[in-house]
DNA sequence: GTCTATAGAACGATAGAC
DNA sequence: GTCTATCGTTCTATAGAC
């Protein structure tokens, strides 16, 4: 909150363990590691943050809540522009995908450290998942939904939970990944390159939200030759 | 590799370690907890397996095996009832995802232990991760590579990479969570059900593979109104 | 092949001086 | 607000008996 300097230990530390647990998760990582890189110690970090959970939850709150407020701005943008009824389902899409995706890699880390962070939270601990899915992203969650709900009418209410849960975990799952693009592309692709990773997401998201119903009876494996 | 009675030592420091691996990922699983919920003890790991990393990729060579060795047939099978040229893509993806989400969520633990444990991968330490995908997944990957590149003649190279990126991603995201379809539907949908999963991945990710191309121009956030 | 016992290091947390 | 020092615990790994 106060305006010291260069920068203060408060800060120091959430860059240091931002750094950490982007690195090695929330177990791998230790505060003594990220205070004797914060140039601190740990207890500087128990004065400002209580304990290692809630650093935790400091570190990726402080990230979350100006990407929430981009998220929502832009779909308000979205939503004002398209007066008429039909909400571009792209520019939806974008408004989601393209925040997280710039904030993760032009945070202080220098590099794609906060996208691994982001890419972690869905297989750390319930309790830490839940502090940050219940808080921070719940509005974002619920006007998200909605706005998709409106631009696909004809997917169930349980057909778009699903495709939700996709579109969730393939920007999670993307996020999380620093070596998979590299290796599929023979090093042809920069996984760097986030106006690249959204002009190539986007249109495959809107294409599986989009794609035809799943077969209600095919034998699930057989699902064979339809389309194009 | 010895046939005992019931389980033997080497066999349930697997299965428990599995178990917690999975559940708390390499670093928040200790080899206390592992040994001791398999009746057995410290010494036991490290004369069965040397260490805990060793441990580690163990537990997931074992199953990750049998799954290479379905996920292959599987695609021969299909490659050989398309004896005429084009292999039908929803087939093709059958073939990847059907064989691990099946084997993730029938395995020792229980439930979808496994699951998570295919999840977490993509976060864990590079060291371990090239461990298991230079290794053991290395000719599934080549071979699936293939059969895309012929399933999907107009792609270039690169947005076949970026898209095998996003079905491997979406794949994995799905894998690691275990709460966040049951958040997004209000418990209506049940992530445990697998041919369920399967019966909506792989029309989404055949909509995402088939999708238009990216815009190669055109401010990639005002990707505007486009297509239906 | 399985055990007990322990070495040796690292962990999160806290007390108390400044 | 920041430090040093330390408590009490837990960790991986290993030596050596059986």
């Amino acid at each position: 909150m106060t305006r010291s300097a260069p920068t203060d230990t408060r800060t120091r530390l959430l860059d240091a363990a931002e750094r950490h647990f982007a690195e090695r998760g929330f177990d791998g990582a230790s505060l003594r590691q990220i205070t004797s890189d914060a140039r601190a110690n740990l207890a500087a970090a128990h004065y400002h943050f209580g304990s290692k959970e809630d650093l935790f939850v400091a570190v990726l709150a402080r990230r979350i809540e100006p990407i929430s407020r981009e998220r929502l701005d832009r779909l308000d943008q979205v939503e004002s522009d398209a007066a008429g009824e039909p909400v571009p389902l792209e520019a939806v899409l974008a408004a989601f995908v393209g925040p997280p995706l710039r904030a993760g890699a032009s945070a202080s880390g220098g590099r794609e450290c906060l996208l691994r962070l982001f890419g972690r939270m869905q297989s750390e601990p319930e309790a830490l998942w839940k502090r940050i899915v219940d808080g921070p992203l719940r509005e974002t969650r619920k006007r998200f939904a909605a706005a998709l709900r409106r631009a696909l009418p004809r997917l169930t209410d349980e057909e778009l939970a699903w495709r939700m849960h996709f579109v969730i975990g393939t920007m999670t799952g993307v996020a999380a990944d620093q070596h998979r693009l590299r290796l599929l592309s023979n090093g042809r692709c920069d996984p760097s390159d986030i106006d690249g990773t959204i002009r190539q997401l986007v249109p495959f998201l809107a294409g599986g939200l989009r794609a035809a119903k799943a077969p209600s009876r095919s034998s699930a494996t057989a699902a064979g030759r339809r389309q194009r």
